[in-house]
DNA sequence: TTAAAAATATAACGAACGTTATATAAATGA
DNA sequence: TCATTTATATAACGTTCGTTATATTTTTAA
């Protein structure tokens, strides 16, 4: 639970956490509106103050869980030295990370989403997803830069599945 | 083009194949049927006469999605021998296979939405999967049909997405 | 304490959803 | 050919969808 936030702020909070959930278990179509606002104990008024729309608060969910993985990978990195790779993925295909309160990664669950997404949100998926390439390549035993970034998109497409 | 066969059969046959590329595209939420009748040149009235619901024809194209995995095991191993298993995963992972006509395989398309689907799509989709994974052990080289079974469902995983 | 502003709830819109009932068209058998 | 059955199309149903407009509540600032 975060503290020391206005109730707008948590309102937010609660409501991007329920369209994180909603869109990784059931997809984008598989989710309305006001079922993520009422999953916030909100409504959808609030829903459209915050987001705008259904495909504004996807991004916001998007943005928010790639940033985990952003997050995750140099940590495994920092914590696990040369050997991160095999925990990381032990880490990601473990149940712990499968059956935690958010469904799952969200690079995995919203990856499937993408070819139907629009522009601005395949626009911020790419970008997002270089800076975990470039994160990952960093912690690759390589010399040779391209090598090591052919190998991360590699990684990842195991990660994410065979895609 | 499939020949010899009635009106019906055809109408039906194009209302599957619709329906298969739909699903497998925008996941069962995200196309409708009226939308998949229409891509068959059809309308509702016939969708309901042939599958009798949405549901109903979701499980007719998982149905055939599958069979198109249990027919081409079989035909990697008899053709690749030995070496079958990378010829399978570099024609799964490669790019002709992934942008066919139908969207890719049923198996990775279809299987994220096994989680939201009814309990008959899910024993359909178990009883599939079993019979895939018995094709896959018996085409490894091992003794130990645990282990052979344990091999095939690792394999089976990768596939579809590490999960 | 009270007026202004901001956040949230409520109500309604047209469109699309899955489904059913019924009407039309096509195929079949005498 | 004509009656009957089968296949498909049309029309309508109640619901839910994403969204907007408006009303109400809550917070902010004086």
């Amino acid at each position: 639970m975060v503290k020391n936030q206005t109730r707008k702020e948590e309102t937010r909070r609660n409501m991007l956490d329920a369209a994180s959930r909603g869109f990784r278990e059931n997809g984008f179509a598989g989710v309305g509106v006001d079922g993520i606002a009422k999953a916030a104990n909100a409504t959808s008024g609030a829903f459209y103050a915050h987001f705008g729309s259904k495909d504004g608060a996807f991004r916001a969910a998007l943005d928010l869980g790639l940033d985990e993985v952003i997050d995750g990978v140099p940590r495994f990195q920092r914590d696990y030295g040369d050997g991160w790779t095999d925990a990381f993925i032990e880490y990601y295909l473990g149940r712990a990370h499968r059956d935690d309160l958010a469904c799952g990664c969200a690079m995995t669950s919203l990856s499937p989403e993408m070819t139907r997404a629009d522009a601005q949100t395949r626009a911020l998926y790419d970008r997002k997803m270089q800076t975990i390439a470039t994160l990952i390549a960093k912690g690759l035993p390589q010399f040779d830069t391209q090598q090591q970034r052919a190998k991360a998109w590699a990684f990842l497409g195991i990660l994410i599945g065979g895609l």
